[in-house]
DNA sequence: TCCGATCGGCACGGTACCGTACCGATAGAG
DNA sequence: CTCTATCGGTACGGTACCGTGCCGATCGGA
């Protein structure tokens, strides 16, 4: 596999002006062991975030997180597994809502998931790892992971209707939840379309509606 | 945006409609003009598949085209607008079928797109394209676009059905294209699952099933 | 046929990043 | 408190790409 090797121009940071000093002047003296290396990884999403895959460079982390190079070859060989680790630092565990009722569970996550694409660094660090896992096949490997943990609550959700039925029992889970959460991914990413406050009733209607059964 | 100069040219579509009448004017010896053109667009696509963003370079493609840096600059100021017509040059007319019934219609069309995901570069180029879009509102700009276009074919099948009576009149075509196509990018490119062939049919029973309407 | 516009080749100085090595300092465990 | 593994800082040669300038060659339209 290619190792390394990455140097786009693209969003990168040719500063050809003023050196970008910014090693976090608020922490405490220096940390080690675990906490640098919690610093490299915060520091690596940073850089991610601000300068994309582009900008991804050993020299740039090292900057971002106040840490010398030397340190960052002692923990990862490579830019790649730097940002496997990173990518893997992403998660959160999604608030699992437990109203008890199919529609207003669905409607809290899908939400939450919107503010997520809408207001956070999320979709640009997504971006970066989806064009990144097309040519790191271990990428791609725990991306995938990453992406089941946090489908998990939706499919919980689904799974706990079904089993109230108020969903029919021969329904798909895994099918319905991609329906469910991929046009959101793709407005965002693909279509480049804005996401109206509506859309998410509107999906669950059209999804889940014809579906809803009587208890 | 910390890329100052950020060059793409907005303005600069001359997509040109201009009659290429050579047979293979690829390999030649040397093209000019629409000729060279054009291989540098394939060069940047060939460059952009082989080594992504990260190998996205104009020595690169320079070197893939068998041309000099200097006509590269002289057709792009930079690498982000080379990027954007190399883009565009991705677009082809996806065949619209007119079986005049609606299931095997988007069948057809369905099953096109994910040969399409599963046997070409595309998706590797699409992951490319995610990425830089989330850092070049140009390019952003022209992916939806893009996409639109794409999407086109069957929003008009969807149309054709709905006039013939075969979906209800209330219907969102919009959305309902969403989910009928996100679910394939969303499985490729994010959860990085297999697509098996059955999919398509499933999809399409669960999009569309609830709302056949016998005419 | 002819001439101008375009091309490929080449070279240049400048910049950024790589990956390694060595140093003195110090955090953090015992 | 002591000791050691880890850290930040610095330096280094090497590589790749940038963006520009200038050639002579040659395509392609008039």
């Amino acid at each position: 596999m290619p190792d390394g090797e990455d140097g786009t121009r693209l969003g990168g940071g040719d500063r050809s002006g003023g050196p970008e000093r910014r090693p976090d002047p608020g922490r405490g003296p220096i940390s080690r062991g675990a906490g640098a290396r919690r610093r490299v990884l915060e520091a690596a999403l940073a850089v991610l975030d601000a300068d994309g895959l582009g900008g991804f460079t050993m020299e740039a982390v090292a900057r971002r997180a106040g840490a010398s190079k030397a340190t960052l070859y002692r923990h990862w060989p490579s830019t790649g597994a730097l940002l496997v680790d990173a990518m893997d630092a992403t998660y959160r565990p999604f608030p699992a809502p437990a109203t008890g009722r199919l529609e207003s569970d669905v409607a809290e996550l899908l939400g939450a998931f919107v503010a997520l694409l809408r207001d956070t660094p999320f979709p640009r660090l997504l971006g970066s790892f989806i064009a990144a896992a097309e040519r790191e096949p271990a990428l791609a490997a725990r991306h995938a992971d990453l992406t089941r943990r946090r489908r998990e609550p939706l499919v919980e959700i689904l799974r706990r209707a079904r089993e109230r039925g108020e969903l029919p029992a021969a329904l798909d889970l895994e099918l319905t939840t991609d329906l469910l959460t991929a046009p959101f991914f793709y407005r965002r990413l693909v279509a480049h379309h804005p996401i109206p406050p509506t859309l998410v009733g509107e999906v669950i209607e059209q999804v889940l509606g014809p579906h809803r059964q009587r208890r």
